[in-house]
DNA sequence: AAGAAAATGAAAATCATTATTATTATTGAT
DNA sequence: ATCAATAATAATAATGATTTTCATTTTCTT
């Protein structure tokens, strides 16, 4: 396979449709990549490409059979390592649900939190700064340094409801 | 295998050792079966006193050996057929963390979260009510009936913030 | 007690995840 | 730019948790 630098990438690759908090919006993929402690290697980046301006919640399969259009030689071990790495460190979270394949999500943009139905699988994103502040506030009365967390409300939509 | 209806439960089956505010803490093991919409079992019997009279957090592995100290002949996939049913009406929690078997927890009592050690492991549960009304607002305010939710909050504990 | 329906145990099948390995690509020093 | 050292890759195979299958047994109703 041979891709110059430019052709791999059709989207810019320095300014991806990130949403407008993200911290990480104006940081290329390579540098992301090297400061994971990694190689860059054309692979991450269109990996990464993907996760930062794809949908917001993606299985490793799904990355894969996105990348896959790109570059068809890709393997799926490689999108599986890479994303565990991205979730070791924080840049992506990771959610797991019942017997069903893992979820990543680009975390580098502003934090929030997941409400979900459990009958047609919608997903609504929130924040709240007063649930965060208390979540500090009852680590640190355990002693505990708090590096992250996951909140996951589930119930039934509004639409769901009416069935 | 023949058992009795006495001899197969050594510990009283109507007053496991549940916590005080346990909301089932008097239901007998039976009772919550048939509310299951399930039928009555010696299996399902000695499972649930497992679960609410054992440990806090288990693995199907774990209740499947425990339980076959009692009954040798019961089978694995039993007991995860079990709490599978019990975590999809919520009589316990199902957790899953990295590659991790799930782990379940009786979650009948009163309601509470975790907060996780990532370098140990150790578990705090906590409770906080003010979390737990926020959650209900935000819900409303997105019209979602909630049914349950998953807060676990990840940190380095203080023995091992010290190494 | 008898029949219909459900549950069980054992084993096989599935599926997500991880490890292995031979090959190829990247990096930093020349 | 080129080279050697090192890391990453793709393709498997391996692992391990979870789920299904199915022949048999048990429960629940009548």
């Amino acid at each position: 396979m041979e891709l110059t630098n430019e052709s791999f990438l059709p989207v810019s690759e320095n300014q991806p449709q990130l949403p407008k908090n993200d911290q990480y919006k104006n940081v290329p993929h390579k540098k992301i990549i090297r400061e994971l402690g990694l190689k860059v290697t054309q692979q991450r980046v269109q990996i990464l490409e993907v996760v930062r301006s794809g949908p917001s919640h993606f299985t490793a399969q799904e990355v894969y059979e996105i990348v896959s259009e790109t570059n068809p030689d890709i393997g799926f071990a490689t999108v599986y390592r890479f994303l565990k790495k991205l979730s070791e460190q924080h840049f992506v979270t990771e959610v797991r649900m019942g017997g069903m394949p893992a979820r990543y999500e680009w975390a580098a943009k502003a934090h929030h939190d997941h409400l979900t139905c459990t009958k047609c699988g919608k997903i609504v994103e929130f924040e709240n700064q007063k649930i965060e502040d208390l979540q500090e506030k009852i680590a640190l009365r355990h002693g505990f340094r708090l590096t992250h967390h996951v909140l996951e409300l589930y119930g039934v939509c509004s639409t769901c409801q009416e069935s």
